[in-house]
DNA sequence: GACATAAAATACCATATGGTAACAAAATGA
DNA sequence: TCATTTTGTTACCATATGGTATTTTATGTC
């Protein structure tokens, strides 16, 4: 088993379950390699599961960027949104980066980093996409975009959330598409 | 030190922190006993962790239901559970229900129990606060009670875990007041 | 004071964690 | 072919966890 499968084994391992419950023993045992092995490639823990967010980032967080850059107005991207958090199945055991974050003072010092980072990046990408949707006209009143960033981030978090602790998909949508229904005021 | 001293010397370390994080050795240390008497008292961690859960709820949880209860119509009661998420500063470490909620598989049986059904009777209340709005003909179209219900719960949920987590809490007033106003929309 | 009894503390157990030193095996270079 | 470097494994360490058997300390009673 190399690097890389032993990266995506793990990747799955903390993704499908509490990243905080997956023990670096565990993750050996799933790879059928030693911990010195591990360690050699990783260095630590922390770079392991850094690692693995990383490699999370670029494989399925990037898919969301997709979404808010795509520029097709409003309710339509917040419609897409809504069909990833409630209905993606890869969403089904939940996100790693918002079960990351979630626990981030359990997380390595660069493993933290790294939530933060993404975190910051996440929050820059909504604020663009709802300025340009403030841009466009499209846009209620008394709500500053920043609070509207932030806010449409943790709605999104919540849902996916949700999905990881066996919420019935349908239900998780009425709730997100009540939450974000404030951005599409008539 | 006698029981109830390390019950509430307990419950705050919880409540405070991470519970998954304090140990029974760590409340042994702070109550200044030893760990053969805490277990006399409270059988095992998950009977200790109940009993701080059972204390929290008599103690801090009990008045959400008061306000839920107070019968003094939807925007002042929202009001209400705005000011109470928002600012009151017992909540400034969050909340020890809310807490334990989010890590249950970390719990003991009894514990979980009990987290369970904390959380059924609260989706209750907010279910029959809801109805009576609803019966007074304050209630948007297009919502079922129950949806509304459990949104309302976990909107008031995710605001008191963002203050656990140190936000803004007139960000967190601001981002709470625009979920809930999808109840008094106009 | 002597003795039985309840309470508390010391010292321990089994287990699991992250991490590493010592060592064997295989590949790689000259 | 031999030396070297990489790769991997076994076996271990220090630490922390929840939980308990055993011993000490206090307490009440005769």
């Amino acid at each position: 088993m190399n690097a890389k499968q032993v990266l995506d084994l793990a990747m799955t391992a903390y993704w499908h379950g509490d990243p905080a419950d997956v023990s670096v023993n565990a993750i050996c045992q799933m790879a059928g390699i030693s911990k010195p092995s591990l360690y050699r490639e990783f260095g630590s823990e922390d770079g392991l599961s850094r690692a693995a967010l990383d490699r999370y980032a670029e494989q399925v967080l990037s898919e969301m960027f997709v979404i808010l850059h795509g520029g097709t107005g409003l309710r339509q991207t917040l419609g897409a949104l809504i069909d990833f958090a409630s209905d993606d199945p890869r969403m089904e055991t939940g996100c790693l980066f918002y079960k990351m974050r979630a626990g981030k003072h359990r997380l390595g010092p660069k493993t933290r980093a790294r939530v933060e980072e993404i975190d910051a990046a996440g929050q820059s990408a909504n604020a663009a996409f709802l300025q340009a949707a403030r841009d466009a006209g499209d846009w209620p009143e008394g709500l500053s975009v920043e609070a509207g960033a932030k806010y449409l981030g943790e709605q999104i978090a919540l849902a996916i959330t949700q999905r990881a602790s066996g919420e019935d998909p349908a239900r998780i949508r009425e709730m997100l598409t009540l939450a974000l229904s404030v951005f599409t005021r008539p």
